[in-house]
DNA sequence: AATCAAATGCAACAATGTTGCAAAATTAGA
DNA sequence: TCTAATTTTGCAACATTGTTGCATTTGATT
């Protein structure tokens, strides 16, 4: 599907900088930085109406945030399956590449008496198929 | 085991920051913030100290730090059994609060071909007993 | 107590994210 | 297609979080 439509679809106001990132995410096959997002699209669009396009595409659902560790901060589109309430994604130590698995389920653990879950995010992390090959 | 006896142990100087993080961290049961930190101890340290306080008790397995989301940061006391390769943190949605689950064990879905599995983090989001009996 | 190594405080800086507001772009209707 | 209403954008300013270099202070060892 092409980002004006998916726009349309949530009902969105079809700005080039929304369709750009959509675009430039779906080209992507995995999750990617607001940096790379950036170096991959020529217009050069303010900080203030990236992180505003994020927002308002997460808040749609059509996309999601994955954070690793602290501070990286990679985007990815989600899938247009009924919202899971378990996330799983693979970050490579060495290529450092996010990837979601969407097919993964999450096995949860027992929780404590009284404890409620209501959703969970699982992140492996590891060596991807490249990085495993080389060694 | 007192804060001062962790840090001999593990051959680090024994300042008071460090001691009073440590303390701070074992008295309260869930992970706390370095704002909460902050806040029962009576000396004021730089943000610096803290921060590279953080990061030596840190890289030392005395502590370890859990990331919710995006932003909040909290630290917790490692156990000290053999570090596991597998986190499982509990997040209260609604009070807040960040715990370990030290029995818990993570049943990891099955990765693609290829990829290798060295370390996973699991957070668990949802209720807390409190707060699930506040309802 | 003296010495050496390590940790601290301070200043400056970088990265990331937010808010208010005027200007510009998009949408919907005539 | 032109216009008006609405939404988004860019800019400036600001907040938070974390890092680095360097002089001073503290802790460990003798």
């Amino acid at each position: 599907m092409k980002a004006e439509d998916i726009l349309h679809k949530h009902n969105l106001v079809r700005t080039s900088c929304r369709q750009s990132i959509i675009d430039t995410i779906v080209n992507s096959g995995f999750a990617i930085s607001e940096e790379e997002i950036k170096q991959r699209i020529d217009s050069t669009y303010d900080r203030t109406t990236f992180y505003r396009s994020f927002k308002t595409l997460i808040e749609n659902g059509i996309i999601h945030k994955i954070v690793v560790d602290n501070q990286l901060v990679k985007y990815a589109l989600s899938e247009n399956k009924p919202i899971s309430k378990n996330h799983v994604h693979f970050y490579c130590n060495q290529c450092g590449i996010v990837e979601c698995l969407p097919g993964a389920e999450i096995k949860l653990p027992q929780l404590p008496n009284g404890y409620q879950q209501v959703e969970a995010e699982l992140i492996i992390k590891g060596l991807c198929i490249k990085c495993n090959n080389q060694d």
